[in-house]
DNA sequence: AATTTTTTTGACCGATTGGAAAAATTCTAG
DNA sequence: CTAGAATTTTTCCAATCGGTCAAAAAAATT
């Protein structure tokens, strides 16, 4: 009953799932560029290679497929959080957490960029989920991070801080790729781009700067 | 005569100094949260305070607007690293870097999110710059970085994975200010968030997560 | 005070925007 | 093959966009 009347509100045929994949890996292209506000329905719909009301037959509006890409991206943005382990030994479980995150930069860089759009404009579509889920991930990760240090297993550090460290070097590589290609030039592809910073992320998190004596 | 004509060509009244930075700083204001693209000269001129034809008395189009604050960010934007000296300290010298550009992130947030803007959508007003004059300073301090590692001074690492890290994690605090507030809460204000930070900063690049045995 | 220059306003323009409506087409089930 | 549903195209619209222009108003100069 309740499914009948979900999949009636939603009815989806074999060529609507199909075209509404093409258009939100359009919008996706578009969006994360230029914002929402910067991004066009026909810049999309030639990115998707259909017509403007062809599109819209596919979704009512502009803001239609701009928000189920946001929700999409937060739930895969925090996976890697999510997966951290309370039971794993700390250093290795931030090593692998840094590894992760940094691996969906190479690998989902739009869906960064367009997160930091949104971030930018003051993320108005992601307000509430900020200060209910995120927080609470954070919160309780935060936590976890804290007991570790109390262990002595962690060097004693604000753990918020620690994480937007994370988030922050990790999604650089994806949100400002063309500084970073600028400056390194094409002598390294983006695959030893990203070993590179792997290995140097690994080396600031675990022992920092000072020398060994 | 070549400071007559220079004079002559933009020609500056006392009204006019005082307009053209109202512009700007509203300008400013709008570009920073939506992009070039996504803001309006409707939009710029209401923040300024002034009908559309009288703003664009005094700026002939939204591009020209728009340059003269990207002209002005970078210059301002590598300041810090410019001042990094070679004959310093290393350790103090990166410290302060970092001390320095966490300021401005502080100090002036909209300039850092109009530049994160930029990046995004691929830089296309500062692609020359990038490859030229940054990547320069980059390759420059790269070296110093190098040399200090060479001499021991400082742990052997990628220097300029170590830039970029500084950049990320500083600029972070200005470009996601509203996931940061959002999930460190109103418990600290915002000079307490950026002491935090600063002391965060100052741990994990000098010493790393590893617990001192 | 008269005049010239600078600034502001209001009315307007063509292009682009997000979107609606309906006709034309294609697909699919019986 | 055919009726009905799903899809696509064509045409259109009001609002907004970046920008122009001439006239009015305000300042500055004489």
């Amino acid at each position: 009953m309740t499914t009948d009347e979900a999949e009636a509100t939603r009815p989806v045929t074999r060529i609507q799932r199909e075209k509404q994949e093409v258009i939100l890996e359009a919008a996706l292209d578009v969006f994360s560029k230029f914002g929402f506000r910067g991004s066009t329905i026909d810049q999309i719909a030639e990115a998707a290679g259909m017509s403007k009301p062809n599109l819209l037959y596919y979704f009512k509006s502009k803001e239609d497929i701009h928000a189920p890409l946001l929700a999409r991206i937060l739930d895969t943005w925090l996976e890697p959080l999510r997966e951290m382990d309370p039971a794993g030994d700390p250093l290795p479980e931030i090593q692998s957490y840094i590894r992760r995150k940094l691996e969906m930069s190479r690998d989902f860089p739009r869906e960064s960029r367009l997160f930091a759009n949104e971030m930018l404009r003051g993320a108005p579509g992601f307000y509430d989920i900020l200060h209910t889920d995120l927080k609470n991930l954070v919160d309780e990760k935060a936590k976890i991070i804290k007991g570790w240090m109390a262990q002595g297993k962690l060097a004693k550090t604000d753990p918020y801080h620690l994480i937007f460290s994370i988030w922050a070097t990790t999604q650089h590589y994806a949100d400002f790729d063309i500084q970073v290609r600028a400056v390194l030039g094409r002598e390294r592809g983006a695959e030893g781009r990203f070993e590179d910073a792997a290995r140097f992320l690994d080396q600031l998190f675990l022992h920092g700067l000072s020398p060994k004596k």
